[in-house]
DNA sequence: TATTGTTATACTCTATAACTATA
DNA sequence: TATAGTTATAGAGTATAACAATA
């Protein structure tokens, strides 16, 4: 079920082509991200945890009584797509429905949620390690600066839109 | 069928909620990464193109009588996904198969298929501008100088593997 | 009327296993 | 035996439309 972390069979070292997407800020940007995806999801798969629903529980513990609606709107997950997750998150009794405001529900933490949101970040921990020690303090912190601008502030359309 | 280019409806500007994930490096591309896809496949959905299958173009163009398989090393595709992929290009004649080297195909643009990928260059240079200038001329270097390393030379697995 | 939760559905990308063909 | 192409299938993530309930 799981999908490995990344074991490629150390690509061929015989021929070697050309990548034209290489200089291509897009295109590093899938690379990288789905390496850090993959390794992190062996990880936390060893919690039986996906990383979407590793990141529902840990805004859910940092943001106690959220909605659902609220958790996608932070997370990018749209509120149809919660459904599944939150249910799930449920019936594991890793979270639990509270009081309704309007047709809101406040979400929040059971005990159970709670240690597994404590290992979750032991697993994170040990993961980012391992890609922090590629960078230098500044080249990570110039990263952390950087990334941010490509997706908040959401990037004024060129067109107009009447 | 094609996913718009990004248009949130404005983050709502009232509750401000923590997202714990904002400084863990993997969550920053995983954003990034997912924006710059949206936005270039809205561009180069106008070619009726997805991404995979432009990338694809994009390495036969630039490495001709290349095979499937060797494509799909360079793009960090499995080879079971390289076919449907293959097939539907060549069912509209933008790629076609030449001479077969023991089992391998290599692997050529039509006219038709290097007249596309020239559009594509373009959509792809408008798309990437946008991003660009987001940053200083150092900035982006330093992207591109940093991001290869998080998924090329794969990783030293901590795990001794005997 | 706007927002939330919900259902249903579909598409894309990715992963695995197993088969065939060829050097 | 190793590699290439192939088939089939499954699992995640994402997207859309539509509906009910509630303020």
């Amino acid at each position: 079920m799981r999908s490995s972390a990344k074991r490629a069979p150390r690509p061929s070292p015989s021929a070697s082509w050309d990548n034209p997407l290489d200089q291509l800020l897009g295109y590093q940007l899938r690379r990288a991200s789905f390496a850090m995806l993959s390794d992190l999801s062996a990880g936390i798969g060893k919690l039986d945890l996906r990383i979407t629903e590793m990141s529902v529980l840990m805004v859910i513990h940092a943001n106690p009584d959220i909605s659902q609606s609220d958790i996608g709107r932070v997370l990018g997950i749209q509120r149809a797509n919660m459904v599944p997750l939150i249910t799930q998150l449920e019936r594991r009794t890793l979270v639990s429905r509270g009081e309704t405001r309007g047709r809101a529900q406040s979400l929040r933490l059971t005990p159970e949620g709670e240690a597994l949101v404590r290992r979750c970040r032991e697993a994170i921990a040990e993961h980012e390690a391992r890609y922090t020690k590629l960078f230098s303090p500044k080249e990570r912190q110039d990263l952390l600066r950087c990334l941010p601008r490509i997706w908040q502030d959401d990037m004024l359309p060129e067109e107009s839109d009447l």
